[in-house]
DNA sequence: TTGTAGGCGTTATCAC
DNA sequence: GTGATAACGCCTACAA
């Protein structure tokens, strides 16, 4: 088992200085005598003190622990949030515990129950696209631990938020493309519970409608899972038996497009000649693939960091009873013009 | 703040039954009848009492959390063992704190430390490429806690690894390009301070020896960063200034290999036709290029899944003082064969 | 079967 | 400037 780890009691009994002194020495109180301070810091040093976190978060209430809750990691817009996050948050000495949802709300509440249960000193939450979240999430937190969401958010849900302006970056996307000439633009979005789903939709109807275009719903294809290539490939089937005058396909996801992509290749239709093609959030793949795609950019490792940065100023204030009020951050976003459109 | 959360004094002194008999009821000690047993979990539920995590740790010197480790969270092959990791551990009601190390070996050493003072409970790690790990890694882990090391190890640490065999999984690759008919095959390898590297680049060597090619070391090209898709295009132009009569490439990485994609595309080499490149990992990525790429199917999500297995059983082996032997798995990898070759 | 008591290692309050 | 003491909430010998 090794030898056991020095605490403030060892140093108090070799000092022969009250374990008060020494706590106060060691967190750089003022009311220590430089000459007790020395001493102090050294046998510290020499013994290989470090202060038992467990024991000071039971004492304090604190855990230096932020908890992240996102539907999944294995893809490249979180993986990117969740560098930013840790980064942070390793920066103010905190640490993170990732858990994900998988987009199933059932999960997330429970796994908002288990970040309270660890009591995590705040956490940031990219919200699954079920129904009922603002309630369950109503249930799970009682303002007592901050909260901020990211990306997905509960618009009605009271808490500081970091997003994009995901209409006005579909609006700017479409827009594009119709100054491009394009006219019979499809829309490839996804489930309507999510609130980026409906905003980017949106933005989408919005861009016809400005620039003269009719608004024809039988062009807005649904994809059930927004980062399935298979969607995008079923739906990009199923377009093309429904309608033969498409020009451009605006996808709700890079990875949508992907599935697009490949039902297009397989038989034939040139993108951007054929059918032009726009992604959204810029993931790798859309920059490898033939022809490299259009697509909006995301931030996301400043929506990480930012949020981060935002959810321990949070924890500070609410620890010296500091007023706040919620924020909310709008990333920007921009086209990125590549091959496809 | 919200109403404090219940505590075990809240349900003693409601019940008027001591704190020991309570502990022992939530916890389903056989030593309480079933009378008080009922009694308390009954007041238990309707208080919501959960016991604190804090406290128990404090006194069990358990966390019920283990730390992991990666070279970074933006890879698709990391994300994925993350994934892994993640889903087993929930699953054994283990909590999970992430850290980056960014290839710095200083970096990774403060994260134990890091770790170690948190006191997750064991550790997972994917070690960075850089020198002097094994020592650095002997002085933070004095054997008082498990350390399970995946896919990036040291050899000569003692405990239990979860790896492939890189070795053979190169050699199989090359094999296959020398039995396609190619004869002149370049090697965009790492640098050699990393294991896996060193394993593929001599199941490469093996391979021509094995066949009967001569191996040439001009023709091995090293990578600085083995996931920047830049360093293979520059390799690319190198070995194409260098070498006139190569007809194959095998990359450690899909994204070295993405590198060769690009350079070849943008001066008109044909792939495979004028020379075909083997990548190596099965990112998404080598599926949604032009042509598809072959590669390696490397086990991720398994992976990350069997090292938390791994580490689990051995932190209860250790808390019950069962002795246990570390163990060395290897998970099979396969050859994805595609268009680039 | 139930209860008592001590301790895990800190930190905060208050007295000296 | 320093120290005694209690408390954070739980667990576990051991006693009753």
């Amino acid at each position: 088992m090794g030898l056991k780890r020095t605490t403030i009691n060892d140093l108090a009994a070799k000092l022969k200085i009250s374990k008060s002194t020494i706590s106060k020495a060691i967190k750089g109180y003022p009311d220590v005598s430089e000459k007790t301070r020395k001493k102090i810091l050294k046998l510290a040093k020499k013994l290989n003190y470090k202060p038992n976190s467990i024991a000071s978060s039971l004492r304090t209430h604190q855990t230096k622990t932020i908890g992240v809750i996102v539907p999944s990691v294995v893809h490249d817009f979180f993986s990117k949030v969740i560098d930013g996050i840790i980064q942070e948050a390793e920066n103010n000495n905190y640490l993170v515990i990732i858990l994900q949802s998988g987009e199933q709300a059932d999960l997330e509440e429970k796994q908002l129950n288990l970040l309270k249960n660890k009591q995590v000193d705040g956490i940031l939450l990219s919200v699954s696209n079920e129904t009922g979240v603002k309630e369950r999430l109503n249930k799970v937190l009682e303002k007592g631990i901050p909260v901020v969401l990211f990306d997905k958010i509960i618009k009605s849900f009271d808490c500081s938020k970091v997003i994009i302006d995901d209409k006005k970056a579909a609006y700017d996307a479409v827009c594009y493309l119709i100054h491009k000439g394009y006219k019979r633009i499809a829309h490839f979005g996804g489930v309507l519970t999510a609130q980026n789903s409906i905003d980017r939709f949106l933005g989408y109807k919005q861009a016809l409608i400005d620039n003269n275009i009719p608004y024809n719903p039988d062009l807005v294809y649904v994809n059930p899972n927004n980062d399935d290539i298979n969607d995008g490939y079923l739906n990009a089937q199923k377009m093309l038996k429904e309608h033969t005058n498409i020009d451009a396909v605006f996808a709700i996801t890079d990875l949508i497009a992907i599935g697009v992509y490949k039902y297009f290749n397989k038989i034939n239709i040139k993108i951007p000649e054929d059918i032009a093609v726009f992604g959204f959030s810029n993931w790798l793949v859309s920059s490898v693939v033939t022809p490299k795609m259009s697509t909006v950019n995301q931030p996301s490792f400043e929506m990480g960091k930012k949020a981060t940065e935002i959810l321990i100023d949070e924890i500070k204030k609410m620890n010296n009873d500091i007023e706040f009020s919620f924020q909310k951050v709008v990333l920007p976003t921009s086209l990125i013009i590549r091959e496809s459109t």
